[in-house]
DNA sequence: AAGGTATATGATAACCGTTCTCACTACTAT
DNA sequence: ATAGTAGTGAGAACGGTTATCATATACCTT
């Protein structure tokens, strides 16, 4: 994901963009708050605001570069958009985020939804819980 | 359901819990915003307070009379808990929502949970899109 | 490389759904 | 009846997100 990958999109290539892409591409963990990215932000010493983050993020959802989740809890989360759709298992306790795909469920939804006459465009399961070693 | 249900719930039999049970019960769509309950309240010449309305919702919820979900667009949306669990397509055109039951994906569920050393506490599936005939 | 123009940014106000506060009302149980 | 407890309505407060607007920046043209 680069420069490229931007203007691709028609984003002009700018530090914000640049700096939150980074930050999306070398977090440890996949999935960020705006907050989060934003705190990720001024700890290395950008001085980049909160609207820009919320602007630059909803612009990469729209360019397909991110993906935007809303897990209970109340704020987005947001996740670099990898190649294939996943689902999520969320902890209710830690918060960690587990993704998986089961191809059983995926076609058992395509045939629910062909059965109701329901032209499917997009679809989201999440698991919650808790993981037994945390 | 009545003002047995109430009382079994812990809840004072009062004009507001009764009317908004009744709105549940009587409506012809399944499932309400907290607006919704609040105007139909409303027109039926209740002087009921949008407070109480989220205050009751959110009572009938704990006591299990009712579930809330979160479908796209923000508010959260309110229906009477019938037996058994179930999950949604919801049209995105027209606000329309299906409810539906496989077992096969329940099952899946349970397995990718297992699998994975996670205790499944709750689910939502919610399928997007729009209906042949609308 | 410099200039001009459209676009992007930062600070802050506004928004919207929801919850909290608080004074007041209405049951409940003595 | 009376004191105590729980419920209500109005509106303030809240938290996440989006809009506004003046300033700054990227990028196309020369």
């Amino acid at each position: 994901m680069n420069n490229q990958d931007l203007r691709k999109a028609g984003l002009k290539v700018t530090l914000p963009r640049m700096k939150i892409l980074e930050i999306l591409e070398n977090a440890e963990e996949n999935h960020h708050t705006a907050e989060d990215v934003y705190k990720a932000l001024l700890e290395s010493g950008e001085e980049i605001g909160l609207a820009t983050v919320y602007r630059v993020l909803t612009q990469f959802e729209t360019a397909g570069l991110v993906k935007r989740h809303h897990f209970e809890g109340g704020q987005a989360v947001f996740e670099l958009a990898g190649e294939g759709h996943h689902d999520h298992m969320v902890s209710v306790k830690s918060g960690k985020v587990v993704e998986f795909y089961d191809d059983i469920i995926e076609e058992r939804q395509r045939a629910i939804a062909k059965e109701h006459g329901f032209k499917m465009t997009s679809h989201t399961l999440i698991l919650y819980g808790e993981f037994e070693d945390e």
